[in-house]
DNA sequence: AAGTGCTAAAGGGGAGCGCT
DNA sequence: AGCGCTCCCCTTTAGCACTT
């Protein structure tokens, strides 16, 4: 009995005898005619009803095609590493692997992952979305803009002149008592102010942390608790002060990483 | 043209070590 | 015990040549 399986680019091909066969061509008779998918090899399987009719031909070949159940087992592989994309592939090929050498014992030889990696890597990343190369280009699906309640966190997305993200869910900006006043862009241009203090001068911190923190409590009381929480955070105390997280002097000399 | 095998490298995190 | 530092391993990505 022969054994339909996927080849590499995908089409369903037909395992028989350690060999693979292509669908040549399907037969008014209902027959369908597999060949030989090595090329210079005129083997062919008539099949009619998914039952083998006729073999016919010499294979001219050597034949150093995987068993079955390898082959069952690399396709059961790379379907699991697009359907369980938040486990680490190795993790996945070991208790695939693990399982398989419980059924089938030690003797068969199988790919090394070394061999598989790439294929498995590229597989889990036609499945993921593409890494951005721009924070323009970054796009947020919906289960990154809502919390574990369902609720919408994202309450800035200003895409011009420069992109700005803000998160917050109702519930907490209610408790401040500020939902309305969010919606303001002379409060959003205020709180970005204060979001890019660390690309500023260090001498010029703290007049333009006064300069945002001003214009918001003058916009409404309510800001000012978050405006003492960050002056007594990240401008006053002496373990996260403005040496720390001041980026001004490192712009551009400091090598990048990916996490852009 | 699309898929694969192989290599090099980046980045994160744990282990080990010395110091306080 | 806690902290900081270095080294090394693991995971992941990218690039290139080759195969299908």
């Amino acid at each position: 009995m022969y054994s339909l399986i996927r080849t590499q680019k995908g089409p369903t091909a037909i395992y028989f005898e350690n060999n693979f066969y292509r669908l040549q061509k399907q037969n008014k008779n209902g027959t369908k005619r597999w060949v030989c998918t090595n090329r210079s090899c005129s083997c062919s399987l008539l099949i009619k009803d998914e039952r083998l009719q006729i073999v016919r031909g010499q294979h001219n070949h050597t034949n150093e095609k995987p068993s079955l159940s390898i082959i069952q087992t690399i396709d059961n592989l790379r379907q699991t590493v697009c359907s369980n994309v938040s486990k680490p592939i190795t993790q996945i090929y070991n208790e695939i692997l693990s399982t398989y050498r419980q059924n089938n014992g030690t003797a068969e030889l199988v790919p090394m992952f070394d061999m598989l990696r790439s294929t498995l890597y590229r597989d889990r990343a036609t499945v993921l979305p593409k890494l951005p190369h721009s924070l323009h280009r970054l796009i947020l699906p919906n289960v990154f803009i809502k919390n574990l309640y369902n609720e919408n966190m994202l309450f800035c997305d200003k895409k011009r002149p420069s992109r700005i993200l803000g998160f917050a869910s109702i519930t907490a900006i209610k408790q401040l008592d500020l939902p309305d006043e969010l919606q303001k862009e002379s409060v959003k241009r205020q709180l970005a102010n204060i979001l890019s203090l660390p690309l500023l001068p260090i001498n010029k911190i703290i007049a333009a942390f006064h300069d945002a923190a001003d214009s918001l409590v003058i916009i409404n009381r309510n800001f000012q608790t978050f405006v003492d929480y960050v002056e007594k955070t990240y401008i006053t105390s002496p373990k996260f002060n403005p040496v720390n997280w001041n980026h001004y002097n490192t712009l551009s000399n400091r090598p990048r990483t990916n996490n852009q």
